[in-house]
DNA sequence: CAGATCATCGTTTTT
DNA sequence: CGATGATCTG
């Protein structure tokens, strides 16, 4: 390629940025933070940097290391790279953190006591051996569940805590318990042969810490590391950014140390702080890299101005977050359109009329989504949408590799790879049925743990276990026998697709499905055969690879996959996920339903201190939003199967009214903030069918404003509590009832502002 | 050991 | 209300 060419390509690369997105992707050595508001080209910033890196010879392609958080970010920003450089991409390392560490792994993780062949746990795996610690140790299940604890743990490792640590600092009960858990759990694993997601990641950090030369290899081999959404990091991702790039043990640059780091992120989308999601790590990058360059990204393609002012207005009751502000030259747009109604199938019926209308008037299905705060509220939905006779799909729900069938084929291959693995084994022992049941299951593991033998050779030879009945032996040569005829094709090491039809034969497990002869078994027989085609396909990909195909491969790959039925865009379907899943998406109409209080927000967020993470929840919905946004919630729905009422949504008045087709309130501070019959503006008289009637009738809001006179509080506003102390205002009701969090705790609290010993400060 | 009935308990979940 | 798990009985 002529020198020409290759400045005609960098210039290329240039056109068409907005000034601070050439600065980051122009950006030289060094840490360098993108803040990327909703819409604003983050993917394009990093695509372009990489390829300008190339480009311009600071990097190999094989000194990138480009980091997300799901294979399919990893995937989109592989093909756009693509697009820019070409074949040269195929060096770089563009996956998701886990994919990372499981490659490391695979190559170091032997120092750590572990084959190349170990296990990777799901959530299920591993909260099943959580379980089963605790039922080792004895523990009241009542009191705390294996979920609790395994969040814990969890929780724990995401903070490099290990057993020890967290032993040293327990403070409680549950914690005590936790920490002989733990303790377990980690031993149990490592004797597996397994590691859970946050292992992935933990192990990976042990292994740089803990061997320099290993630190100094991937350090010198990434000369450029690059994170998407780095708002969801947790710590260990943090530490393991640290050390990939040139951070020593001690935290201090080690000499081959180059730090460049770029980080592309969005405070106010930071909505898995549940799950470990560290919001501290984006706010305070700085703190972290001084020398840090910040970039921010503020001018929106998506999204019309209203959504926009709609998002900013929401997010501004949050404190501490990054000055953002978003804005568009894509024009004002419509308003939000603002329905309140009776229960959950009036609100549904209007979102299906809705749609109808849209449709009518040319809209594609598939430009439509609707938005929930949990998948239980898609059911109504759901049913409303089939009645109405509207295609669509919902994203989320069960997993492809979390049904039954997938699960049990991929503990039948795993057991082939990892003879260690009691937790697969103790999954298709029985299953198919063949009379092994939980009584015979448990002396073999506990005379493999005695006898300190792997699970497969114990159950290989089950003469040998003491107290097996006669039918239970049998029932084990039997299992073993076509195990280990299995054992010996896999050691052959054939193509994964026809290993797993082998398997599937051998083990009778498709011979038991088939004799069941339902639309179940015949559904889950279909599964399998797509497992098989997966299979099939890596075979295919992995061919070409430096590795080849391998069943361990295949095993590591797919346990890092979420699903294998991703969405499709092209069908002409509504789309219905959960907000949590909307994000990184777009669509030109997008509803949000269910907006109340204690369902968004969700009760247990406004319990526990959540609702900062909620709010950037609804910022994440809104901005998802291209042109038309609705917004809707129920008086009455039905929660647990009882009836409740509950009062509209904080978030829907954080929404300027001027930004919606409600009309503006009679006068301030009188009257209801909640809506009556004449709030409501533009008549929609073109309701279809199944469109709920005329919308809200009036009379019902017997609530007033803040009764005269008294202190005017409004959202942000700082006061100060005779008991509570500084705090501010996060919420105004109806009743004259005003939200505040208090600073000493977090918590929040609801006081009738008239009544309560506040003064404005 | 397997099916059946009973009881419990309800977020979100990239990997 | 409905899905999921624990305990009971054949």
């Amino acid at each position: 390629m002529s020198a020409n060419a290759h400045a005609a390509d960098l210039d290329a690369l240039l056109a068409g940025l907005n000034e601070p997105q050439r600065e980051a992707v122009v950006h030289g050595d060094g840490p360098l933070l993108i803040l990327a508001g909703a819409g604003s080209g983050k993917t394009r910033v990093l695509t372009h940097r990489i390829a300008y890196l190339v480009g311009t010879g600071q990097a190999r392609p094989d000194e990138i290391l480009a980091i997300t958080f799901t294979n399919k970010a990893a995937q989109e920003m592989r093909e756009r790279v693509e697009l820019l450089v070409g074949r040269r991409t195929r060096a770089m390392w563009v996956m998701t953190f886990h994919a990372a560490c499981a490659r490391i792994l695979r190559a170091d993780a032997h120092r750590l006591g572990y084959t190349r062949q170990f296990t990777i746990y799901d959530q299920a795996d591993a909260r099943r051996l959580v379980k089963r610690a605790i039922d080792e140790l004895d523990v009241d299940p009542k009191r705390f569940t294996p979920g609790a604890i395994h969040h814990e743990i969890s929780d724990a490792k995401n903070k490099l805590r290990d057993a020890e640590a967290y032993a040293q600092m327990v403070g409680s009960f549950f914690e005590q318990t936790v920490a002989d858990v733990y303790k377990l759990y980690e031993a149990e694993l490592h004797r597996m042969n397994a590691m859970d997601f946050d292992d992935l990641l933990v192990r990976t950090v042990n292994v740089l810490e803990l061997f320099p030369e290993v630190r100094r290899r991937y350090a010198e081999a990434f000369r450029h590391v690059l994170v998407d959404e780095y708002q969801d990091t947790n710590h260990v991702q943090y530490r393991l950014l640290q050390l990939l790039t040139g951070g020593g043990a001690d935290g201090r640059l080690a000499d081959y140390g180059h730090r460049n780091l770029v980080v592309v992120g969005d405070d106010s989308q930071s909505i898995y702080g549940f799950r470990g999601a560290d919001i501290r790590n984006i706010l305070d990058f700085e703190d972290s890299y001084p020398d840090a360059t910040v970039v921010k990204l503020e001018q929106n393609y998506r999204s019309t101005q209203t959504v926009l002012d709609a998002a900013n207005a929401v997010i501004r009751n949050n404190r501490g977050q990054r000055e953002k502000e978003l804005w568009t030259d894509l024009g004002v747009g419509d308003p939000i359109k603002v329905r309140e109604l009776d229960d959950e199938h009036a609100e549904a019926r209007y979102v299906a009329g809705e749609i109808e209308r849209l449709v009518d008037e040319g809209v594609s299905r598939s430009e439509i989504a609707v938005f929930y705060r949990t998948n239980a509220q898609s059911r109504v939905l759901e049913d409303t949408l089939v009645r109405a006779q509207i295609g669509y799909q919902v994203i989320g729900g069960t997993k492809f590799y979390e049904r039954a069938e997938i699960k049990d084929a991929i503990a039948y291959l795993t057991m082939l790879v990892n003879p260690q693995d009691v937790v697969s084994f103790t999954r298709i022992a029985n299953s198919p049925r063949r009379g092994i049941g939980q009584t015979s299951l448990s002396r073999v593991i506990s005379w493999a743990n005695t006898a300190g033998i792997t699970i497969w050779d114990a159950a290989l030879d089950p003469d040998s276990v003491p107290g097996l009945g006669t039918a239970a032996r049998k029932a084990f040569h039997r299992f073993m026998g076509a195990m280990r005829i299995l054992g010996e094709r896999a050691a052959a090491n054939p193509p994964v697709g026809e290993l797993l039809r082998e398997v599937l034969a051998e083990s009778g497990y498709l011979e038991a499905l088939e004799a069941e002869r339902t639309i179940e078994a015949q559904g889950r027989i279909e599964n399998l055969e797509e497992l098989v085609n997966v299979a099939a396909e890596y075979d295919l990909s992995a061919e070409n690879s430096d590795e080849g195909p391998s069943l361990a491969g295949f095993l590591q790959q797919i346990a890092l996959v979420a699903d294998a039925d991703g969405r499709r865009d092209d069908e002409g379907l509504v789309t219905l996920m959960t907000l949590h899943n909307a994000k990184g998406l777009e669509y030109p109409i997008v509803f949000m339903i269910g907006l109340e209080e204690g369902v968004f927000p969700h009760q247990r967020a406004i319990e526990e201190g959540g609702l900062e993470e909620e709010r950037r929840l609804a910022y994440v919905g809104i901005t998802r939003a291209q042109r038309d946004l609705y917004l809707t919630y129920a008086r009455a729905r039905a929660v647990f199967g009882a009836r409740s009422y509950a009062a509209r949504s904080r978030f829907v008045d954080e929404v300027p009214m001027g930004l919606t087709d409600r009309s503006e309130q009679p006068a301030h501070g009188v009257g209801s903030v909640r809506a009556r019959a004449t709030t409501w503006g533009s008549p929609s008289p073109n309701l279809s069918p199944l469109g709920s009637g005329p919308i809200p009738g009036g009379g019902w809001d017997a609530s007033g404003g803040s009764a005269g006179g008294g202190t005017e509080l409004r959202l942000g506003d700082d006061v100060f509590h005779a008991a509570f102390g500084d705090g501010v205002v996060t919420g105004v009701e109806a009743g004259g009832i005003v939200v505040i969090r208090f600073s000493r705790d977090g918590s929040e609290r609801k006081l009738v502002a008239d009544l309560a010993p506040i003064e404005k400060r």
